[in-house]
DNA sequence: AGCACA
């Protein structure tokens, strides 16, 4: 025929669908826009911005039909056309009948994280590193861990959206620090979205799942050993059930390790309640309190197998105490409750650990070198560089902070000051200095 | 000013 156009689907063919077509919109349009442009005729129930390659075209989705053809109607007569930001937007019924795909489930914030974990050995991270890792943002309340054609997945729950984006924005595309990872593991990048979910469903706490929040969920039945008391690890490990009060046994011990040494280090986790040192088989032990199971929790993960001085010296091997309340008899230099405040008699509890140090002994100058975590050495607020992860080649932080104590790990990144422990280290690395923080801060970049 | 990509 002779009216058909060179362009003929532009014409008026085009059958109504709850879907209209807009182009000639203003660049990087947003939902906000389209909804406010779509609502006087009805529901807008989904949009897609940014569709074509002039990310100049969009569609809006309306919940009814007659809704859809109200709008096409209306501005079919207007003599005011359809505009955004003053400029004229011409919409047509779409081609398709839905739009699919706006929000994908993962570009919704949530408060459960779904992490893939990336690399040759990602199936060997355990289930407590991603506890270590993930907690240093909050309260991970579960992490159920599986695996799919995209690899080691695992989600993480925590609290509320604010502290899973935190974790989000702070960890994707980063690397798990490798000295919290078993030697000769490769490199695991950790891949983060969001997931759907909001509460997920922990039936037993086991090498594949975990739930935080409630210590006496049972054990997983291939999880428990003859006596029904040993929870089994990744790969067979023995697990002793959880407490808030810590056994510390510490190994080679050829210089003295003070109650305050003691105190310190493990304040780096959260506040110590109260300390009790004795000797047993030979070699000292304390028990160290926390208010709170998941503090030790963090606590054990952190400093277990590490070494309070350079060159494998003290090194402590660390279990959980059937203790839930230690009873403190007397503060002296072996037992101390730093509940009570008047009766510890010492001076924030850090004295001189440094002029204590056995100088002349290491031959070498360093004994406070670096943190056997080189944790985050960032400064809150400067976002890490490397993407190869926080672990042994981030610049130090600059050592300018007194030691604190009571550090909470739950505390959100940058609204704490970097905390104290004296000198973890396993490694040569970095000056002299002791060495904050024994806890990866994966700060968020947020100061309060 | 003209129909997306999980």
């Amino acid at each position: 025929m002779a009216s058909v156009s060179s362009q003929p689907q532009f014409r008026y063919t085009q059958p109504p669908s709850k879907v209209l077509h807009l182009r000639n919109l203003p660049w990087e349009c947003t939902e906000e826009e389209l909804i406010e442009l779509g609502k006087p005729f009805g529901k807008v129930v989904n949009t897609k911005c940014n569709v074509g390659a002039n990310r100049n075209q969009a569609f809006i989705e309306f919940a009814d039909l007659n809704q859809a053809i109200a709008m096409i109607s209306y501005y079919a007569s207007s003599s005011e056309p359809a505009q955004v930001r003053g400029k004229t937007v011409y919409l047509q019924y779409s081609n398709r009948q839905e739009i699919v795909n706006n929000k994908t489930t993962a570009d919704v914030a949530g408060n459960v994280l779904l992490v893939t974990i990336e690399g040759a050995d990602a199936r060997l991270v355990s289930i407590d590193v991603l506890h270590l890792v993930f907690s240093a943002f909050g309260f991970v309340h579960k992490i159920t861990t599986f695996e799919k054609t995209a690899g080691f997945q695992a989600l993480v729950q925590f609290s509320d959206t604010e502290t899973a984006s935190s974790a989000k924005n702070a960890l994707d595309g980063r690397s798990i620090p490798s000295y919290l990872l078993p030697e000769h593991l490769g490199p695991c990048t950790l891949r983060i979205t969001y997931s759907a979910h909001t509460d997920l469903s922990v039936k037993f706490q086991s090498h594949r799942s975990r739930d935080y929040t409630n210590p006496y969920l049972p054990v997983a039945p291939s999880a428990i050993d003859g006596s029904g008391q040993v929870i089994m690890g990744l790969d067979g490990k023995k697990l002793e059930p959880e407490s808030n009060v810590l056994l510390a046994s510490i190994e080679n011990m050829q210089y003295a390790v003070t109650l305050d040494v003691l105190h310190m280090v493990f304040s780096a986790f959260g506040p110590v309640q109260k300390i009790a040192m004795f000797d047993k088989n030979g070699g000292v032990q304390a028990l160290i309190q926390y208010p709170d199971v998941q503090t030790a929790v963090v606590a054990k993960e952190a400093l277990e197998g590490h070494c309070i001085y350079d060159g494998g010296f003290c090194k402590l091997h660390i279990s959980y105490s059937r203790h839930t309340d230690l009873s403190i008899k007397v503060n002296n230099d072996r037992s101390r409750d730093y509940t009570i405040p008047n009766t510890t008699p010492m001076v924030n509890s850090q004295p001189s650990i440094l002029g204590q140090q056995p100088t002349s002994v290491m031959g070498s100058a360093v004994q406070y070198s670096g943190a056997s975590f080189t944790p985050s050495q960032e400064q809150p607020g400067i976002p890490q560089q490397t993407s190869a992860g926080w672990g042994p080649g981030v610049p130090p932080m600059p050592q300018s902070m007194p030691m604190q104590m009571h550090n909470n790990p739950y505390m959100p990144p940058g609204t704490m000051p970097p905390q104290a422990a004296p000198g973890m280290m396993q490694s040569p690395m970095q000056s002299g200095m002791p060495q904050s923080s024994m806890l990866p801060r994966y700060g968020s970049g947020q100061m309060q």
